[in-house]
DNA sequence: TCTCCGATTAGAC
DNA sequence: CTAACGGTCTAATCGGAGA
């Protein structure tokens, strides 16, 4: 039975969250930014039309913004986790397998459904009704080729919202992708579609097409597999379990330039605390700590100073405490007086699954302490992040992102309704 | 010459 | 008046060090 895969992606996403709470809105030029109010992350139809760029400075648009009344959010993360967990869970009681691939993008499978396209349809009206968020369904033997279909959906107001791949013959998959840049193909980025011109290939056509032994040896593996996908050939699986991560991560831009190590280090402790709990809620160890610094690269006339360190562990960790004490003395070694810092943060990397570490046979295990953290954990869940902190934490509010521009978490806070 | 490993690159959203 | 430009993550590939 040939697979049939499809792409569901919600419209806007953040912008569509925002006007599900104000209607007023809903024709109004809107963005929202990323942290920090820095640049524009998602783009309400209107914003488009205004030739808005996706992550162009916000700085860079505001004569723009006020000559058109358009408007900007800060970005509210609880907000959008929120409707994509609502998203999901409708997503996901239309197929036996579904991978959420991103906040607000979802692949699932509908290999055997019976009327396909019906099915589409009332997928996009039930979240459209259940939640207030819009979405278009990409349909397609391949992760790629749904990926393509989604993008044609959008694209095309003929197809209301829905596009199957699999309906067209031969000629007209042709003629379609003939129409298509490659730039538009999933996994084809700024770099590659630039070095695809070079060959000739500028439509998704032409790399249907291309030379593979050719393609292979100038461009890699990566993308052999997204040709034959495009060829209709699943070299992507779904992927329904998500994989423990890798590393983690945790850093951000201050709101202002930072000269103190206190503050430095105060931000540090913060992000030694999330970075730790994402670490301790998959259930794992670090062996590897990585502290850095920046000042601000956009400012070239200012002297630059961007100093890192990494520390491997003896014995690996999830204990904040420990890992804090590493990042403070990481700080006061990597500051230098005399710089304008911009940003800072950690990054955890080894990282293996509790009870899976290699025994010190000269050491015995420090145990570290488990009860502690778990009385941590729990306290900041029941009571809210920040009850529990790990050294100054926050404290220093000199370095705290900008957010001018937040709505209320209307879903997940009483406290920031305005009406309660 | 081969292998390992850290750094770099390119991509996604 | 000037300056104001995000955060996490993965996989592949590159290139140097050491065997």
């Amino acid at each position: 039975m040939t697979p049939q895969l499809a792409l569901v992606d919600c419209n806007n996403f953040y912008v569509s969250c925002e006007r599900v709470f104000r209607p007023d809105l809903t024709h109004v030029p809107l963005v929202v930014l990323s942290n920090n109010d820095g640049c524009v992350v998602s783009r309400s139809n209107e914003a488009k039309d205004l030739g808005i760029r996706m992550g162009q400075p916000w700085f860079e648009c505001q004569a723009l913004a006020e000559a058109h009344g358009m408007l900007a959010l800060s970005s509210n993360y609880a907000l959008y986790a929120d409707m994509s967990n609502r998203v999901m869970s409708i997503l996901s009681d239309y197929a036996a397998r579904h991978e959420v691939y991103s906040i607000d993008e979802c692949f699932v499978d509908l290999t055997g459904t019976p009327r396909l396209k019906q099915t589409s349809y009332d997928m996009r009206e039930r979240v459209m009704a259940w939640t207030g968020i819009p979405v278009c369904v990409g349909l397609g033997p391949t992760k790629t080729l749904a990926k393509l279909a989604n993008h044609i959906a959008k694209k095309h107001p003929r197809s209301k919202g829905v596009f199957n791949y699999n309906d067209l013959t031969p000629a007209q998959k042709t003629k379609l992708l003939g129409q298509i840049d490659v730039s538009e193909v999933w996994g084809v980025g700024r770099k590659i579609s630039a070095r695809l011109a070079e060959h000739g290939i500028h439509s998704v056509q032409d790399l249907r097409v291309a030379h593979t032994p050719t393609l292979r040896a100038q461009f890699g593996v990566v993308l052999e597999k997204t040709q034959r996908e495009l060829q209709g050939t699943a070299c992507l699986d779904l992927q329904e379990m998500v994989p423990d991560k890798q590393q983690i991560i945790s850093s951000r831009s201050f709101g202002q330039t930072v000269t103190e190590v206190a503050v430095l280090k105060d931000a540090m402790s913060t992000f030694v605390a999330n970075a730790c709990v994402k670490l301790r809620a998959q259930g794992s160890y670090a062996a590897l700590i990585h502290v850095f610094l920046c000042t601000n690269r956009f400012r070239q006339d200012l002297p630059q100073y961007n100093p890192s360190f990494s520390v491997p562990l003896p014995q690996p960790t999830n204990d904040s405490l420990v890992v804090n004490r590493w990042a403070d003395h990481l700080v006061g070694r990597l500051f230098k007086p005399g710089y304008g810092y911009k940003k800072a943060g950690i990054m955890l990397g080894q990282i293996t699954p509790v009870g899976h570490t290699q025994a010190d046979w000269l050491e015995p295990a420090p145990a570290g302490d488990t009860r502690l953290m778990q009385a941590l954990d729990g306290l900041n869940q029941r009571y809210g992040r920040g009850t529990v902190k790990v050294s100054t934490q926050g404290a220093h509010h000199a370095w705290q992102m900008k957010q001018e521009r937040k709505s209320p978490s209307y879903t997940t806070d009483w406290q920031s309704l305005p009406c309660i």
